[in-house]
DNA sequence: TGATAATGTTGCACTTGATGCAAATATTCA
DNA sequence: TGAATATTTGCATCAAGTGCAACATTATCA
């Protein structure tokens, strides 16, 4: 009998349906990069990974969830890398270095071909959205497994989504850089200029106002 | 023949076209109030709005788009808001007005009840993420009308999209928050704290960082 | 006013995504 | 091997969404 990579065994039946699993999904995303999403119906799927329509949705609970089935992993590995920064490490740069040894694994050419597939689908686009909401939410958790104090924690939910936006942004600059570029290097120069863009967006906010107590910090009425 | 605010001429064909789309709105939203959004079809609402199943497709494009119709005037306002905004006020500051004024206006009873269907509601989440998605395009158009150099042009870009995450946390917050608060009063403080946040955020990575050319300004490569 | 063009509405057939269920098949393990 | 368990499949069914052609209403103008 085999075995997994954390010591689990794997039984014949286990193995069958990962391995089922990896045909529908290589199945399927062929099948939209040759034809696109929405000409691809779910019996093509089927058919070309040689299961029944109705195996399909046993592995998929839908079609769309095949595309962002690498999701997972992705934030598993992001949580993974933000957990192992030093403890006394600066939240903001324990994320910047997580999520960028995490995208630097994520981004090959199968993962930039799927960007575009979703950038010119229409139908994925709310999807593809939701996909940050969802990251957003595991990094809120990575941060505070992080966070030494309540206020801290409540920080943490913010610059998560903080965060997020600059992975929303610097993806949209990336996608317009000429290819070739390191994208590492890039990305830590995008979060370099990022925030130090924060600070003169709080800058320029700070100048024409007055001192306000913090609604995060006290549930103040 | 009435007339309509814009001084633009309406005939009976188009009152009762806005008429048969109110109709169908408010036999949808009070529908999914009732039931629930996934409960109800298609039919009910037509049933219920007078009209054909295939009629409700010549208004909307899907069930989905019932619940988010209100989007589109709100982005409007949000837009207008902003460009009423003094010129030589910061960018930081008119964002914040305007999109504050126009929240206030939108936040009525049938906003909450239809934030909590929602909410509640798994099937709509991937909506209501482009929702935010789509009210950054309008807020960096919004911006960048106002935008006086081709670099604070980019940087718009960037506050649309930390101003979408303040939207999002604060929607959160305000959640949390005791009912009977002004939401006026919570949005300013929320704001607030928000700029602060990011200086903060700004600081901490400062403190561990050497000085980087800003890659929006220039394709550093 | 009345003929005609333009637009709106409806019914119908059809495709596809998705779900429940029960029969058939494969796997595990005592 | 054979009983228990899990997987796969086919089939029926529902609901969303689209194209199309027939029909109804409204606008236009001679």
């Amino acid at each position: 009998m085999g075995r997994t990579s954390d010591g689990h065994t794997e039984g014949r039946r286990e193995r069958k349906r990962r391995q089922t699993r990896e045909r529908i999904e290589q199945a399927a995303m062929s099948l939209f990069l040759e034809r696109g999403f929405d000409a691809t119906t779910i019996e093509d799927i089927a058919a070309r990974a040689d299961v029944s329509k109705r195996s399909f949705f046993d592995y998929f609970p839908s079609k769309e969830e095949v595309v962002f089935a690498w999701q997972d992993g992705f934030a598993d590995r992001m949580m993974t890398a933000i957990a192992a920064r030093p403890a006394d490490e600066p939240a903001v740069k324990a994320v910047q270095h997580g999520l960028i040894s995490a995208i630097v694994l994520a981004a090959d050419e199968r993962a930039m071909a799927l960007g575009e597939l979703v950038r010119n689908t229409p139908t994925l686009r709310a999807r593809d959205q939701l996909k940050y909401a969802k990251l957003e939410g595991k990094l809120t958790e990575a941060l505070r497994l992080r966070a030494r104090s309540e206020e801290e924690r409540r920080r943490m939910r913010l610059l998560a989504a903080v965060v997020m936006s600059a992975l929303r942004v610097g993806g949209e600059v990336w996608n317009q850089e000429p290819p070739g570029t390191s994208l590492e290097a890039f990305a830590h120069r995008f979060f370099g200029s990022f925030w130090k863009s924060l600070g003169e967006f709080s800058d320029e906010a700070e100048k024409t106002d007055q001192k306000i107590p913090s609604v995060m910090a006290e549930s103040a009425r």
